[in-house]
DNA sequence: TTACATATGTTATAACCTCTAACTTTATCA
DNA sequence: TGATAAAGTTAGAGGTTATAACATATGTAA
């Protein structure tokens, strides 16, 4: 009974941890969810491991560096989402382009803390080339996703730009719904409509502009 | 010579600031630019400021009402900007839809630190519905040149519906530009362009979804 | 003009955070 | 087995938010 606490803690019959850094990334995970990116410590996190509040640094170099393989786990499982979501449509087809959006979105709702920290903040992700790295991997998933669509006689920079238009409709979409800026007559709207709406109004004039 | 610091110093022979509630908004403004919105402390904006660190209190509850006090000025001057660059368009065109675009991006770029306290962070924004009510505001502007492009026979709805389309390409765009996680290939894709081609694409479809 | 109330400063301090230093325990492997 | 490295610990420096208690200026009313 000494279990049903908020986390793990009792665990630990030996000095060393066995996982910690495992352990910190699912615990931070779930105080970013719970408190947002801003309300979250090194120092709880500890604690909510049950270790003294100076461990974390012995795995990370710092407060960022532990948000950042946050988000590099992030990134990772996102893309894989996308993917996923990709492969349940007919390769080619405006549905499948639609999907990619689709595990976007829902990312960003299942885990809006984490989204805003992947997009949102930017503190140190600048000079982590692995993190654009893997931002730029999701974006070609896209642009692999469109040039299907439009066929090799568009040409690879239609397509890219057809991907980038997507993305910033799909990115402004997820950030505005889990910011609930999102006018309230506009509930109406949903989330598929919306990606079939912008779909088809930006892949059926990939040439404009 | 013992003027040229940072920022004000000197300007202080009475006991009282005169106006610190708006040099520390100026004060702070300068430090999320410079810093980002992590980089910020209520303690050091004081001291640029030169009064005490206790003494922002006397003007704002605490630093999240500061912060909301700057995102508030920001969304005025957010609002103006497109209202302004939508006036230099004839009314119903697609270039006045568009100049509204331009101005949030270009707000976007230009206070960037700002721009990502707006609709990034979202730590206490929530129930200030003084916020929110601008933010609907600032929306509204663009259903506005929406429903003047369609013409009065599309509707309300089709209004809505293509300016939260609008919206979200445009603050997708927004954001990536200044995250810099615009893939480099597009670069060639510039603003007007970028904002042209969505418009058309979106208000080319209205009834589409 | 004086006197009080209020607004706006001040210093001091509690409680918290990040991160480092120096020490201790455990694991590994030659 | 014994040295070395990895992964914990406690202690503490220095920074932060926010409050309490105190000080000073400002304005209004008698």
């Amino acid at each position: 009974m000494a279990d049903t606490d908020d986390t793990v803690q009792e665990r630990r019959a030996s000095y060393h941890h066995g996982d910690l850094r495992g352990q910190l990334l699912t615990v931070v995970r779930e105080l970013v969810e719970a408190h947002g990116p801003e309300g979250f410590s090194v120092a709880e996190a500890a604690r909510r491991a049950g270790v003294s509040t100076a461990a974390p640094y012995k795995h990370f170099k710092d407060r960022t560096d532990l948000l950042n393989a946050l988000v590099s786990d992030a990134m990772d499982r996102l893309s894989l989402r996308m993917s996923q979501e990709r492969d349940r449509h007919p390769p080619g087809s405006l549905e499948a382009v639609a999907g990619i959006g689709k595990a976007y979105i829902e990312f960003a709702k299942d885990e809006p803390g984490i989204f805003r920290l992947m997009f949102g903040l930017t503190e140190g992700h600048e000079e982590d080339s692995c993190l654009q790295e893997k931002g730029e991997a999701c974006f070609q998933i896209v642009v692999g996703a469109c040039a299907a669509y439009l066929g090799p006689e568009a040409g690879e920079l239609a397509a890219a730009r057809c991907a980038y238009m997507l993305w910033t409709s799909v990115h402004g979409h997820a950030f505005l719904s889990i910011d609930r800026k999102n006018s309230t007559e506009l509930k109406a709207l949903e989330d598929w409509d919306f990606l079939i709406a912008v779909g088809s109004g930006i892949l059926g004039n990939p040439s404009r502009g």
